[in-house]
DNA sequence: CTGTTAACCTGAGTGC
DNA sequence: TGCACTCAGGTTAACA
């Protein structure tokens, strides 16, 4: 479920917790994410603290004393929270982090589409790290990126945008959102984008996603951020999970389609 | 190289 | 109730 938002709302949510604290015990219940977890882990894990929290895209990026980073990714149905160690791990409850204060980060993954492993190298060359586009939030991700970066490019440029190589943390619900407000139709070729088009999508994909950052991220189904307490951005969508209801700008049914295997929805009228 | 598709896995919801 | 089926926030690897 994790949008960059959701994995933002986390790493702040935990940050105070699991930060100059050592770790006392790791526990590994389920291994097998979407790559084998190392079980050294729970040896070599114990003992150290962690220093920094940092994100990058939807990676949260943990540095331990020792040098070696924690890649954690929340994967589609991934949530962490810190809770008390007497509270009983439940059927998804595959890693816990136990800290000297005695609380525990505890990562709960239905789906197991997650990651969590260590390098011992700069995070920025790992190879899921290296090939990421800009960070949208900041200024290297503009409305000049985005025209010079589509040129010739033919895929539909929801899909476009929604590839990490071009820019970071733009998943489906907010591809769709941001697409709806900047009045472009999802299956445009991105190639075609006129420049005013590509500022103004720009403009507005670091506004939705900010704003959602500010609100704890969007609860769909299971996510709750690192301190427990659920995200409101749900009830400001547009046009997600809208499907047939009327678009809230010219009231014609919103449309409904899957592209690359996604749900897409946007207005016919609104968006070309 | 670009672009599309299948795959990973479980649970919730729907229709019969 | 139960069963069969569809769909879900992400990403990579394997294709054409």
């Amino acid at each position: 479920m994790p949008e960059l938002p959701e994995v933002e709302t986390t790493r702040r949510g935990i940050a105070p917790h699991i930060l100059h604290h050592p770790i006392t015990a790791v526990t590994l219940r389920h291994t097998q994410l979407r790559w084998p977890i190392d079980k050294a882990l729970s040896r070599n894990l114990p003992g150290r603290t962690l220093v920094r929290a940092d994100r990058r895209g939807k990676y949260l990026l943990l540095a331990v004393d020792d040098g070696r980073t924690l890649i954690w990714h929340l994967g589609m149905s991934g949530s962490l929270r810190i809770v008390e160690p007497t509270e009983p791990p439940g059927k998804h409850d595959h890693i816990d982090l136990r800290f000297a204060h005695g609380r525990v980060l505890r990562y709960h993954d239905p789906r197991r589409f997650g990651a969590f492993l260590a390098t011992a190298d700069d995070p920025a060359q790992h190879a899921l790290i290296c090939h990421l586009g800009p960070e949208p939030l900041t200024d290297d991700f503009n409305g000049e990126y985005l025209y010079e970066r589509s040129r010739k490019r033919s895929t539909a440029v929801k899909s476009w945008i929604m590839d990490s190589r071009v820019v970071v943390g733009v998943g489906n619900i907010y591809a769709n959102e941001s697409l709806f407000l900047a009045k472009i139709h999802p299956l445009r070729a991105a190639g075609k984008l006129t420049r005013p088009a590509c500022h103004r999508l720009a403009d507005i994909i670091k506004a939705v996603l900010a704003r959602s950052i500010t609100q704890g991220g969007t609860t769909l189904r299971d996510f709750v951020g690192g301190d427990g307490k659920p995200g409101y951005f749900a009830q400001q969508l547009n046009v997600y999970g809208r499907g047939g209801e009327p678009c809230p700008v010219c009231s014609k049914p919103l449309t409904e389609k899957p592209l690359s295997q996604r749900t897409t929805v946007y207005c016919t009228h609104c968006q070309n």
